[in-house]
RNA sequence: CGCGGGAUAGAGCAGCCAGGUAGCUCGUCAGGCUCAUAACCUGAAGGUCAGAGGUUCAAAUCCUCUUCCCGCAACCA
């Protein structure tokens, strides 16, 4: 049987700014998606990347007196960095400012408009000379913007209105294309207004960094036009027949609610254009709230959760962040709740169980694990529980309720602390070392088990437990521990944290 | 009447689509245990499920209205 693909994308990010913590949540979370499914094994794709074109980029460039080029290169290390440091293992980085990029962007754009999809037109609209763009109308009468006047501009335009009908049909036909559900109204009720077309173009004279048409060298592409091709670039829709046909459709395009219309909208249309099937799922996430609406005054404590990572560690905040967020929802992030969840779940519960029972064993078997021989109803029970616990979580993941998975698997661990407490090998053992070996290997096989599945978050710490059990590289089947492998000797895996006194109310 | 989502114990959430004793984690209180990272286990307190009305033998769950919060309303990534 061949294996099944997985292709997930995170958005590419725009190199107007440093990487923040929105970049990291959703890049972590296309990390653990990517690695569940290669534990499922399947075939996995991981792309994420960078958006280096656009007036932002320009400006930014202009404001630190760099060429626009140098200025994205020294942006880009700084995503890459986090990336390593974050523990992302992603198969491909795409900038779009790379020739591979540039070179599709054209071919697609020259189909396009010899499919007589792109046309020149004028467009009239609100235009702030201070931000030097045109604004929508609800913009203009929020009265942020100076200067504002009716400016005409000759432009190229995309039929995106052509496949409206067809769009629509397509959302109604494919449940889960757009998730969660609430995003998919949001977009069908967008829909239900006449849809415009995309103006695509920029003239050289206002903006000139982006790509050129290629049917017309007065203009450069629509930053998104631009963008969101990158989806297909990197898998070889100009260069790799092959490769592309084994990857496209993408399985997930993750992104943040923000850029949910581009992607539905925009990018679908597109793709329609192209005749190319539309990505399986697009998936929006909520966003991080960092404390309080203001939080400046009172606790003087700002924190910014990548701060947390050296700190902590980088694992503890995986977990956290795929934690806590619950499907498309906003979160907020407080140190309190980190802390909290840190020690309650990673080490009183997770970290806890693996000293214990290595202790146990240490104690009584001279560190090497012990038959099971046969089991008894309780020991049955957490077996029970272990070996359903595969299916559960594989469930959770591929509808992205990660937190529930998790849950899931906390769930087992705090069952498995339950049983070792009322089994009470450390008593058992003084009348039959045969039974409290049989307790041990249970809650060590349920120890493993809850690793090896919480291994996509915490990759490197499972490592650890994998290790100590002598069962790195074993599956979340039940009775893979090898009988007699001697216990390493480990540190705490997790130690408490220390919960800081000075805050107050919050 | 623009479209849509939400309001469940001190906190964060599940349950609602397929009505039938209100559940989980954290926190609080009281016990227990002592193998373990002052951890773990047992038990308890705490909710008129935003409010009002309706359907029903029965409503957190279905319907209507009200109040409050939030998202979207396109060319900025």
């Amino acid at each position: 049987m061949k294996n099944k693909k997985f292709y997930v994308t995170t958005p590419i990010y725009y190199v107007n700014d440093k990487p923040h913590i929105g970049h990291a949540y959703t890049t972590i979370l296309a990390d653990v998606l990517a690695r569940y499914h290669q534990m499922a094994q399947e075939e996995v794709f991981f792309l994420t990347g960078l958006d280096e074109h656009g007036q932002k980029v320009q400006q930014a460039a202009q404001k630190r007196e760099m060429s626009y080029q140098a200025h994205c290169d020294d942006l880009a290390p700084r995503f890459i960095q986090l990336w390593e440091k974050l523990g992302i293992r992603y198969d491909d980085f795409i900038r779009t400012t790379q020739e591979r990029h540039i070179k599709t962007v054209q071919h697609i754009l020259q189909k396009v408009y010899e499919a007589g999809d792109i046309y020149q037109d004028e467009y009239e609209g609100w235009y702030s000379v201070a931000e030097e763009r045109f604004i929508t109308e609800t913009e203009k009468d929020s009265g942020q913007f100076r200067d504002v006047k009716i400016l005409k501009e000759r432009n190229w335009f995309f039929k995106m209105s052509e496949y409206q009908d067809k769009l629509v049909d397509y959302i109604y036909e494919h449940p889960e294309f757009i998730q969660p559900e609430h995003r998919r109204n949001e977009i069908l009720g967008f829909l239900k207004q006449p849809l415009g077309d995309l103006c695509i173009s920029r003239p050289k004279s206002r903006m000139d960094w982006g790509i050129e048409l290629p049917f017309d060298k007065e203009y450069v592409t629509y930053v998104w036009f631009d963008a969101l091709i990158n989806y297909i670039t990197a898998p070889g829709y100009l260069d790799d027949p092959k490769k592309f046909k084994k990857w496209w459709p993408a399985d997930v395009h993750l992104i943040g609610k923000d850029i949910l219309t581009t992607h539905c909208v925009y990018w679908s249309t597109m793709l329609l254009s192209l005749k190319l099937p539309l990505p399986k799922t697009i998936f929006a996430h909520g966003w991080w709230l960092v404390g309080e609406t203001k939080m400046s005054k009172s606790l003087g404590n700002v924190i910014n959760p990548l701060d947390l990572i050296d700190q902590y560690g980088v694992e503890p905040v995986r977990y956290y962040l795929m934690r806590e967020m619950v499907l498309g929802q906003d979160a907020q992030f407080t140190l309190e709740s980190f802390i909290k969840r840190f020690n309650s779940d990673l080490a009183n519960d997770f970290g806890n169980l693996l000293n214990r029972v290595s202790g146990l064993v240490g104690k009584y078997f001279d560190g090497c694990i012990p038959d099971q021989s046969h089991l008894m109803q309780a020991d049955l029970d957490i077996r029970k529980q272990a070996m359903a616990l595969e299916e559960k979580v594989r469930d959770y993941v591929n509808h992205f309720h990660i937190n529930e998975a998790i849950e899931e698997i906390l769930e087992l661990v705090r069952a498995t602390n339950k049983y070792v407490e009322h089994q009470a090998p450390w008593k058992v053992a003084k009348e039959s070392l045969n039974s409290a070996g049989r307790i041990l290997y249970t809650a060590m096989e349920a120890l493993r088990i809850s690793a090896v599945l919480l291994s996509p978050v915490m990759p490197q710490k499972t490592h650890i437990v994998l290790d100590v059990l002598g069962a790195v590289g074993s599956t979340p089947k039940w009775g893979e521990l090898k009988i007699n492998t001697k216990l390493k000797t480990h540190e705490a895996l997790f130690p408490r944290l220390e919960v800081k006194s000075n805050e107050k109310g919050t």
